[in-house]
DNA sequence: ATAATTTATATGAATATTCATAATATGAAA
DNA sequence: TTTCATATTATGAATATTCATATAAATTAT
């Protein structure tokens, strides 16, 4: 041990965190969102913005519940992410037909507009993350994650 | 497309982000995280704050900087954090013999016990969620995401 | 040495998120 | 059909985070 390290204790060996599936998959996610979220900022959109316009994108006209479980947003979060989005006419807010408790939200030709940019970014930067992974690797991690996801559900 | 759907417009074949890697890291750290934040909560710790903790138990008497890093918080709202932790007798700040501008981090008793109990329950739920995987499979995911992590650096 | 540049942490105002709960609507049971 | 339980979204106060920048120390260049 360094005359440096031993003043504070700091070991170098690998920790349990270094190991920790939860802390790997919170770092990589973190890490390889990081550039693309500074795009997504740079277009005009803060994160949960991206997320819900992408997701609407995907298929319009969701509930604020299925749009706060897609975006990964708490509901009270969502809503007021919704406020600030129909004040800059990026969404819409529409009473449900049979169901007077849900709204349904529709993005705007505004809301299309600002997603498009970041849609192509996306892509591309995906294919920059997954450069070097053949199609197999790729699919393989991406399975990896998806049983994740449904077994956690 | 059925009545319901045609009256709002919502697909429900797969869209973009179910097959987007961003996404799927997101959602897969959101979501296996989500029962063990929990239970950081019950425990009396935030999530920000367990995370400081248990990376100095990994190295005690990292800097302000490379907690940040670790911790993937910036370091403003680090500050903050441990300003709360400080006062909360969870940790303590040093001055670093070398370099005045760099504060050295330091876990106190009660930090140290308060991170254990969420140790254990860290290591049970990480086996609970990689139940059903066999040691092969659990080191090809957790090296994958090791790979992203690397690349991303 | 002195000044200019860079690095590390802290601060403050603006903004965003969370937690508990209110408000409203639906569905089921009596 | 009234009551009771449940489901959906909104609201408000408390808290946390962010962005820009201040402060202070180290490093480099003149």
């Amino acid at each position: 041990m360094s005359k440096a390290e031993e003043a504070h204790a700091v070991s170098d060996g690998p920790g349990f965190v270094d190991d920790y599936l939860l802390y790997l998959l919170a770092r990589a996610s973190h890490q390889v969102s990081r550039q693309f979220h500074r795009q997504v900022k740079t277009a005009g959109l803060s994160v949960p913005e991206w997320r819900v316009l992408v997701t609407l994108n995907d298929g319009d006209g969701r509930t604020v519940g299925e749009l706060a479980a897609f975006t990964l947003l708490e509901q009270p979060t969502l809503t007021k992410v919704l406020n600030r989005m129909a004040r800059d006419g990026l969404i819409t807010r529409e009473p449900d037909a049979d169901d007077a408790r849900r709204v349904r939200i529709h993005s705007t030709a505004a809301g299309r507009a600002r997603v498009a940019g970041p849609m192509q970014a996306a892509k591309a930067h995906e294919r920059q993350v997954l450069k070097g992974y053949d199609a197999d690797e790729a699919r393989a991690l991406k399975d990896a994650l998806k049983t994740l996801i449904a077994r956690s559900g």
